[in-house]
DNA sequence: AAGCGAGACAACCGCCGGCAC
DNA sequence: CGTGCCGGCGGTTGTCTCGCT
């Protein structure tokens, strides 16, 4: 049976979103929290399809996200673990603080393809490419390899080689110099545990920031001011974030509340790239909203 | 300086699974 | 149990930028 599509397309725009309608909904989102996407375009006044504004916010607006090209370390993480996951780019990006499936989607297919088969490794089966041309023993991404029980991997240095400890590791590349390594995973360092603590700082990164609420609380704002355990979403933007960001010494006494924020990034002298740069360690931070999140609610 | 092609990345499309009714 | 809605996912396309000729 044939879906519907998202929304009705007549009238709805596409294509790139303009600055004025990021900040629509970037206005809103902060504002209100997000509860349907369906019928958030209507109530920020967008001429887009729910699905147009989730995309835009989960892969490019949401303020905890990295932006800029993957580091070493991502690329490996990412290598690593398209080789136990596959195309499953969601799960990928959820080992990645503020990294999208999108943006990893992406970088994969334009960077690291190239990169593997450029070491004769074939990017789809992380076999080298000399097994792949024979076409046995096709080995089924979906299941974890058996390294996966003992082996490790760390990243050497400047040089891009992902070195696993099994025997035969695909991804070294014996001709390149391990001068200046510097191993930042350390020895008897699994990626197994370095996974569980990127995922334990990624998880719910925007859901504390940015609480779901209810369409009629949304519809009726009053709502909030008579029930306490519902934060007004400024309120948390206010109470939970402002304090402890590291805002830029120059416009720290500039802002006081979100508004204040958002005024400032309406007229160009702010941003989340500048937010990002400007030394706030969104690890510590999404640790710091959580614990006063909770101590709120 | 202009034209062209390749690369990078943002955005769209269609399908799927979960859920409510 | 069937149907429809919604959010999410992965593949693909469109658009912009940059470097080369």
């Amino acid at each position: 049976m044939g879906r519907q599509p998202c929304c009705h397309k007549v009238g709805l725009k596409k294509g790139p979103w303009t600055a004025e309608e990021d900040k629509k909904l970037i206005n809103f989102i902060l504002t209100n929290g997000h509860c349907c996407w369906r019928v958030l375009p209507k109530l920020a006044g967008l001429q887009r399809c729910g699905k147009s504004c989730r995309l835009r916010w989960t892969n490019y607006l949401r303020p905890d996200l990295k932006r800029g090209l993957l580091s070493e370390y991502e690329e490996n993480m990412v290598i690593h673990l398209h080789a136990q996951l596959g195309n499953r780019w969601s799960k990928i990006a959820s080992h990645l603080p503020g990294r999208t499936d999108n943006e990893i989607k992406n970088h994969w297919n334009t960077h690291i393809k190239k990169k593997l088969k450029k070491m004769g490794i074939d990017p789809v089966n992380h076999q080298p490419l000399s097994v792949t041309a024979t076409g046995t023993d096709q080995f089924d991404q979906k299941q974890p390899p058996s390294e996966d029980s003992g082996g490790s991997f760390r990243m050497d240095g400047d040089s891009e080689d992902l070195v696993e400890d099994a025997p035969g590791n695909p991804y070294e590349t014996p001709t390149e110099s391990k001068s200046n390594s510097t191993t930042i995973v350390g020895e008897g360092e699994t990626s197994e545990s370095l996974m569980m603590t990127s995922s334990s700082t990624s998880d719910c990164a925007y859901t504390y920031a940015i609480p779901l609420i209810d369409l009629d609380k949304i519809l009726d704002p009053c709502t909030y001011s008579t029930s306490p355990p519902s934060l007004a979403p400024d309120s948390v933007f206010e109470d939970l974030q402002l304090p402890f960001l590291d805002w830029p010494s120059h416009q720290r006494d500039n802002i006081s509340t979100a508004s204040d924020a958002l005024s400032l990034w309406d007229n160009g002298s702010f941003s989340w790239d500048l937010l990002i740069d400007d030394g706030w360690d969104r690890e510590l931070t999404v640790d710091q909203l959580q614990n006063q999140y909770q101590a709120m609610v």
